[in-house]
DNA sequence: TCCAGCAGTGCTAACGTTAGCATAAGGTGG
DNA sequence: CCACCTTATGCTAACGTTAGCACTGCTGGA
């Protein structure tokens, strides 16, 4: 490897002239510059930064903490960070969990080491304490799940609201055995929807029977298809879903199209997120909406401006975006005729 | 932040012996190596990377440069090799080129100066002159296109074969009218899909008039629904379509399902990649499936292996999966009574 | 004539870690 | 009692870059 060591040899100057002159530093003669500006690029020289965080420069590196970027929420998200932060100069690092704190530490663990500027983490159920520790030492911020005792600045969604409209869509539509299929409880984002649903039942005046949860891993699209196969086949199988997750929604739509269910006659479907197929799906999917693009593009220049200025901690800042429902023939009342055509 | 020398004063000792003990060095005594790692911990030290690498140590981070994240292909890639990457305790750093050659080039001048331990690409049509230069001084290999001037190791599909399967399933089925989609001729995957359209044809004993070629930016959905709505509106409308990249199909099935075009009946479609929503498109997609994820995990298994051993240049390394037609409802000779039914 | 000031460049130390060589203490055999 | 080995640790240099300070000529004013 090429260093300004080799340069200044090469050309008969000194070690600090080269660097100089790299750095465009008004001290050196625009004759020298253009000498070892063209020698670096003939030589082939490529700086070392390493090297140059060495002597106290921070990286120029953002890591990306998420489950799994299968998920198209958060490719989304790793899209909309690259593009910012691009055109900033930063590279983005990719740190997947699969939702195991173990994991979680080890790459963090990892990216403190490298030294990373900043970090972007959609944290998981319980982070190790360890994971605390060190993303505390870091420029960091979380976004969708919030974990209360990190203390730090949150992106997110308005989770609770987003399943209350959701939910509440239904109960108007008269429907009194409602399922709601999402993640557990011990993620924020489980919790938030859960409520979310919850005091969408009681606001309608249900009974809390109406009402059911089924919690369980909410990243498995197997896991939606077996669940949705039990409520259907069960005693008092719901007249509605309302879904909490993208993987789930994947795995009920591949479920219900494979058994023929008649939706909306027989059963009403509100599914989570806006993939490409849903508008396709059966009779067209309603579904809950939600801007991730811009809240990625919030979170990118928030970490930006926050690495360019220096530390300016005021407080914990917390961005909630709303979610919206979008409304297409998926849901109707309990009972009603078919409705479905050609 | 915390140094090997800040643990070295508080416990007395030198900074050599604090080294030695966090690396397991035997010569060291079993206490002090307990009082260092105690102290360690204790203090919350995270070793510097940066400080390792100036001593000749390489970096634990391998880079993937592609078009776009969103790309389910290739989130489906980064996923793999994430995941096969982190039990080598190596970090992968993601750049989006967006198909833009000095996009491309500013990341490859990033990744170099980071001094990443190697590089997965899916080069640009036509990659920068220093952009391959830089690419040869660092351990690389080429993933799905091959840009040959580079000369490199390269994991691919067999794009020519996919496609003269998917157009020879089309004119088994009688079509004469069959319109190909793809990428431009410059992208290597879209010069070879092109060819195996054309030879499908030829093999059939096809005019050349009876197959057109829509080329165009691959990655648009966009683009895909305007393409297919022309075709549509055309005087001589092809029987047949066959696609020759997922965000086209994306936008053709979109068009389609608003347009509700009577499929197989009236037009019959093979697309590319196979969603979560291709199952139950219309009468469900016949569409061609690449085994990217076992491609993913091959290219990361040569990757780990080619940095854990020495230069071993035993010339390029050429991997070609093939891929398989997935055989659904959308596809049916031209004219064919509709056969769609509840 | 001499010194101040300036332009242009060189020297050196420092960043945190590691590896080679040196050193110190303690034990063993001759 | 000394040479020698072993065990445990210390000293120092080096990696590539940058910044502070020092230096060398040269110009211009006193």
């Amino acid at each position: 490897m090429i260093t300004t060591r080799d340069i200044a040899e090469h050309l008969g100057v000194s070690v600090s002239t080269v660097g100089r002159a790299l750095a465009d530093d008004p001290r050196i003669s625009e004759e020298t510059k253009f000498r070892v500006r063209q020698a670096a690029t003939e030589m082939g020289y490529v700086g070392n930064r390493a090297a140059r965080m060495m002597r106290g420069a921070s990286s120029n590196v953002v890591a990306l903490v998420i489950p799994d970027i299968r998920n198209s929420f958060y490719s989304t998200i790793a899209h909309e960070l690259s593009k910012n932060m691009e055109a900033e100069g930063y590279q983005l690092m990719l740190s997947e969990t699969d939702d195991d704190r173990m994991v979680e530490l080890r790459h963090l663990r990892e990216l403190s080491a490298n030294r990373v500027a900043g970090v972007i983490i959609v944290p998981t159920a319980r982070p190790h304490g360890e994971s605390v520790k060190l993303l505390r030492a870091l420029p960091h911020l979380q976004l969708l799940r919030r974990h209360t005792s990190l203390g730090s600045q949150w992106f997110g969604v308005d989770d609770h609201e987003a399943l209350r409209q959701a939910t509440a869509h239904l109960v108007t539509q008269g429907h009194t055995r409602i399922t709601y299929m999402g993640g557990p409880e011990e993620l924020p984002t489980g919790a938030e929807r859960l409520r979310g649903f919850r005091s969408a039942l009681s606001d309608g005046g249900l009974p809390d029977h109406a009402g059911r949860a089924e919690l369980g891993p909410p990243s498995s699209v197997e896991h939606g298809r077996e669940t949705v196969r039990r409520l259907l086949k069960g005693p008092d199988a719901p007249t509605a879903l309302v879904l909490g997750s993208i993987q789930l929604t994947l795995g009920v739509l591949e479920e219900l199209s494979e058994q023929d269910v008649n939706v909306p006659a027989d059963l009403s479907v509100v599914g989570f997120g806006d993939e490409p197929g849903f508008s396709w799906w059966g009779p067209g999917l309603t579904t809950i909406g939600l801007p991730i693009q811009e809240m990625a593009t919030g979170c990118a220049l928030w970490l930006m401006r926050r690495l360019k200025t220096k530390p300016s901690n005021d407080g914990p800042y917390t961005s909630l975006s709303p979610g919206s429902l979008i409304l297409r023939g998926s849901t109707a009342p309990p009972g009603a005729a078919a409705s479905a055509s050609g």
